[in-house]
DNA sequence: AATCAATAGATAGCTATGTATCAAATTGCG
DNA sequence: CGCAATTTGATACATAGCTATCTATTGATT
């Protein structure tokens, strides 16, 4: 056997194998109501940002670019969810809207998100999980990517 | 504005934010060698795994299922780094070959993927890396995922 | 006022991941 | 021994992320 990866090498792997199981798992539990990551996920986002936001600061809640946001929106429109508005103040920018149809969707969202955290979070204790988010703060400072959102958390403590 | 995500809200969000950095930040660094980071971990892990490594011990160590692997290693074969071979013991595997070629690319990767993690790490005590790794672990365990590779890592303490 | 730079969103094309399914080979049970 | 179940790798299709590039609109500078 050959030698294994060390802690740091280890991290990095299990950081994105982690996501990808995350991601999995929700989607599992979602599917039956059409719904994947990058849509609950823009939905949830959208339900908690101020009215009339636009797709650029929606982008950078969620933390993905603009031809990301741009297809997941494409398809949240086509189902219904969401609409998008141009906006008389400036005629580049669109605001996106939650419609009524999303209300619904979105408790379900907000359920199976609660249960999904419940699970994955049962062992831990806040204090490790605390620890966790902050060496992932720190990380993502160093990779120089810092959205918005998480941002304006941290003004909040 | 409407209120903040809270710790466990953010959790998800920024794991799969930071796991797409840290890539991002490796593909960036290894994209004049043609390499990305699906390339790059199965190269890695091949040569970390004992000689005539299955496909599916392979893929089973790096964490992505059949296919994922299948194509990336019809990239890394097509690029002459490796070489599958029939195995007459059991003809419906396929042993896994570094070829001579990938030694220089090997060492590229293993020097990249150190500075990589020194810049990363370099203001994160030990301590702290240590319970961010083993939160992860028990996600991971938690979301049925622990591929072998990580078990056999863990044996090792 | 005209022109040029900057910004917002959309589109195309790449890489990568997953599930579902298939063919070939092997295993094992009756 | 023979046929069904399992295993391995490959393929098809869908989702999702990115960069580069395009159009439309706005703003700024001369």
């Amino acid at each position: 056997m050959t030698k294994p990866l060390d802690d740091q090498e280890q991290f990095g792997l299990r950081l994105g194998l982690v996501a990808r199981l995350w991601r999995a798992e929700i989607d599992r539990r979602l599917a039956t109501f059409g719904l994947t990551e990058s849509r609950w996920l823009t939905l949830l986002h959208l339900s908690r940002l101020p009215q009339a936001a636009t797709q650029r600061e929606l982008a950078e809640a969620v933390g993905v670019r603009g031809p990301t946001l741009v297809r997941t929106l494409d398809r949240l429109e086509a189902e219904g969810l969401i609409e998008r508005r141009t906006e008389a103040s400036d005629r580049r920018t669109k605001s996106v809207h939650l419609r009524a149809e999303a209300a619904p969707v979105l408790e379900r969202i907000e359920a199976t998100a609660a249960a999904v955290r419940a699970q994955i979070f049962s062992d831990l204790s806040q204090a490790e999980v605390t620890t966790c988010l902050k060496v992932l703060e720190q990380i993502a400072g160093k990779l120089g990517g810092t959205p918005r959102a998480m941002r304006l958390a941290d003004e909040d403590r």
